[in-house]
DNA sequence: CACGGTGATGTCATCAAGTGACATCGCGCG
DNA sequence: CGCGCGATGTCACTTGATGACATCACCGTG
């Protein structure tokens, strides 16, 4: 340990979270995150690349959890079957907080530049999860298909759990959205 | 007319777009695309939000055609038939120039920056679409999947008519995708 | 125990994006 | 002719982001 308390990136995570809440991702400066993290602001780039980071810090081990869902689904199931897999698992990951799902959510929907990064981190995990359908030997326009659609289905899913009054799980919504798109598909 | 050259707007689109090309989008500063269009940084600002919105500007022409397109469909089609109808129109806007398109391509997917401001375009269009959806009384769920779901068709379509080596029309490649996903969704 | 290395942080300088306020001046209108 | 408008320039400033270098508690080693 150095001369330093310890733990600074967690208090620049939950300084950055609570200010973006109070008064706004725009209104809120770097300098005072980190002051509040009682850290130099050059420290909260040491820990987080933009400002926008700190709120996504985990998408990456959610991405690694939902490849790793993948392997463990059998190699003979369709497309669509593993990419559902897949979704079970991002369900159980994020789906356990929801009131810190919603404050996040609430952050994020406030701001373009918030809502842009949030979706390209989306498309990363999908644009993985092709690779991996590919790896397959599933086909190539199949397998990017396959992991659009779970994209958008975690979406309409997500934005539903998010808003429900009542408590129901993301994994059970996450189901339904899916049946709803094999019938909508199949529709005609 | 004032003072100076008219057509500032396209002078910097093209300036723009070209030291994109030569250089990289982060490696051209503001005030190099001004400079080659003969105006000031200034200047650039009063034509486009920011650095990148300036590959977009079309973008919001593209969204009310592809809204216009809805109206035209009867109000008793399905929800995944009038998507269809509204890929259609979009594709017949952006499929008409592939070297363009291909040039605008190599560029954004060179940036992540870039890359988050086109899928936002995309999910501006997938809101408003889902928006009239429901408007049509269409159920909420089904408004939005439908709508999630055209622009992941598009996407995968896109790349893939962007990529080819034949010369393959974009209708007819968004066609073939969406008939991919509904066999793909109705299986098993 | 002194000493040097290391890692996390601070400090400072700098660049580039973006914005507000105000000046400038050719053009067209009354 | 003179006046106002609109497009642009000029200037000052804030903020995000990054590179270079200094600092110093801690740790191990001789």
């Amino acid at each position: 340990m150095g001369r330093w308390k310890p733990g600074a990136g967690d208090r620049l995570r939950e300084a950055a979270l609570s200010l973006y809440l109070e008064r706004g991702f725009e209104q809120t400066m770097v300098a005072d995150i980190a002051e509040r993290a009682g850290v130099t602001a050059r420290t909260f780039f040491r820990y987080f690349a933009d400002k926008r980071e700190v709120l996504f810090g985990d998408s990456s081990a959610l991405e690694e959890e939902a490849l790793a869902a993948l392997e463990g689904v059998p190699a003979t199931t369709s497309a669509l079957d593993a990419v559902a897999a897949v979704l079970d698992t991002v369900a159980r990951m994020v789906g356990g907080d929801r009131e810190l799902a919603r404050k996040r959510q609430t952050v994020i929907m406030a701001n373009a530049d918030l809502r842009e990064r949030e979706l390209i981190k989306l498309t990363s995990l999908s644009a993985a999860l092709a690779d991996r359908l590919r790896q397959r030997g599933i086909d190539d326009i199949e397998a990017s298909l396959a992991a659009e659609t779970s994209i958008a289905v975690f979406r309409v899913a997500f934005s539903r759990w998010v808003t429900a009054t009542d408590d129901q799980d993301l994994q059970d919504i996450i189901r339904q959205t899916l049946d709803r798109l094999r019938t909508l598909a199949a529709g005609r």
